[in-house]
DNA sequence: TTGAAAGCGCTAACAT
DNA sequence: ATGTTAGCGCTTTCAA
């Protein structure tokens, strides 16, 4: 493995000049920096990104946190943050945190030991705290999922207006009695599609029924079918539900299958999300769509930014309302 | 940010002494070890995994290749990497190729600049001579797609085996006119599990139709849906499939069902891989599961030996036929 | 246009 | 048990 040193003795010249060639830069005459390249091929010389990056106190390394990655919902958005890296020559470092605290210092360890250069944090069970101490010294930007408030900027959509008009859909196309999947309240945005929730229904003049607000624990398939059977059970029984997740939609329809109802005729469904099975299922789900990957190059081109010292802004992206087969039989 | 030095000067030791601490090594009396522990603490130091690094020539960094990261067969090997991985001291770089030669060279070039270790490589479509170049002088470890003798260990299943299982299921409960949905042949495991499928229905005196072959260029629920377009058109419509990946599976399902047909009464289903989603469908797919997790551990085990200096072999993990409803009405 | 040399932060061989 | 020091491979300032 020949290093620089020896590329500069093959050439004749010495390291700074061969350091140069390696940089581009343009102060090498051209005899000189064909000889330091004609080393380089004949050694088969690679710089090592060890000696540049301590040189340069930077690891070149972007950690992406993700609370589980068997949600198909951040997919799309590391592509988006990989993309936009690699396009800066950064790279990513993926870490699953199973929004367990102790994993997520773990991986907080890593850009306090400058092994990463900064966070894209999309876990909304990290540590708020922690994560504004850290704020303070490292690039940080959360994606998605986000702690308002807290002076670290995000890259989101407004989930209170997507909640809004999903179930304003429902509500159109007739249905009266509409119940809520959502997440845990001490998460921002089940707040905020809860709020969404509830002023449609108002400006309808539907009254809020509490009963027909369900919680789940997570987000997943399972939670959705068990949550689903508590709505099942309800004495008025709900026309339609509105999940705050295209899993937990996709849990209930499957649900509402194995007792023998009809979606979207018995009951409609509305997820949220979009991911890819979304369309995938039978029938198709209904469901707003965030623009993942944009979210993703976005976040990324943040961080990127924030770690050359620039200031960046919060950033509200887009949404959009996917009308298909299980609300429009 | 405080560097050794200083908390060596901070303590009033040496920095040999700082660096001893901070690696554990039990040559130090307990009152300078409180003493630097001390230092440490007051200066709120973290040692630089960029000197570390440089100092010892690795990265701790394992890279992962996978053509398509939305393909959720690969999440669960990746949490098999990631959580052995981190039991090490090593992180992975998830690296998606898209099957693209170029963006395979970028991803190989971190381990040739020593950013990485070490690579798990997924994707198929690599390379098979840069690759076998490569893995002369870096650590590789191929996983669940593998070349064969090509001197790489790999870890993987029996894909001729599990396949013939999966046929010879089908022909248990009835079934004569058997459609493959398989991928390109260029891909080993696709002969593989071409080769299973042969050998069911000759074991059984079934003979063996061409054009009940279908190929696909991608696994992808997509191209499973073209690809069960292309079957229900045959003219002695089949009355099951087997499909290489539980996309073209689920992608299959929607097909026939969009065709007004029920699965498993007028086609019966079987995928392969057994993905989360596999059991979300409607009806379930019946699949070949894949030791998804496992491979990943021990892909990731394999890999860190290599890097260690230890000679590897070539792992074959179980696999298992997962009865569910779209072969059991 | 080029070179000499310092130094990024750490570890380990060697010395005491 | 502890310290001194070289050096991992690179970039960049300063000098020529």
């Amino acid at each position: 493995m020949a290093n620089i040193q020896q590329v500069a003795k093959q050439a004749g010249v010495s390291v700074a000049t061969v350091s140069r060639v390696l940089n581009g830069q343009n102060t090498v005459s051209s005899k000189t920096k064909t000889k330091v390249e004609e080393a380089i091929k004949f050694l088969n010389y690679e710089p090592s990104m060890l000696g540049r990056n301590l040189r340069n106190s930077e690891s070149r390394i972007i950690l992406i946190l993700i609370p589980n990655i068997s949600n198909p919902f951040y997919l799309d958005i590391i592509k988006g943050i990989e993309n936009m890296a690699l396009s800066q020559g950064y790279n990513i470092l993926l870490c699953e945190t199973d929004s367990n605290p102790d994993k997520e210092n773990i991986y907080f360890d890593l850009v306090r030991k400058k092994m990463a250069d900064g966070i894209v944090s999309m876990d909304p069970a990290v540590n708020v705290d922690t994560l504004k101490e850290l704020a303070k010294t490292y690039a940080i930007i959360q994606c998605s999922e986000y702690g308002g408030g807290i002076g670290i900027p995000y890259v989101t959509i407004d989930s209170e207006e997507a909640s809004y008009r999903a179930v304003k859909h429902l509500i159109q196309i007739g249905h009266t009695k509409i119940a809520l999947m959502n997440s845990d309240e001490k998460f921002l945005y089940a707040r905020e599609r809860k709020a969404g929730y509830q002023r449609a229904l108002k400006e309808h003049g539907m009254a809020l029924d509490n009963g027909y607000m369900v919680y789940t624990q997570e987000l997943s398939f399972e939670h959705g079918q068990q949550a689903m059977k508590k709505i099942l059970a309800l004495r008025d029984r709900p026309t339609a539900v509105f999940a705050v997740s295209d899993l937990l939609a996709i849990g209930a329809l499957k649900e509402i299958n194995a007792s023998g109802l009809h979606v979207p005729n018995d009951i409609a469904v509305v997820g949220f999300d979009k991911i890819d099975f979304s369309n995938m299922t039978n029938p198709t789900l209904t469901t707003v769509a965030q623009p993942m990957y944009k979210m993703g190059t976005t976040a990324a081109a943040m961080l990127i930014d924030k770690i050359k010292g620039k200031e960046v802004d919060s950033v509200i992206l887009d949404h959009e309302l996917i009308i298909r087969e299980s609300t429009s039989g």
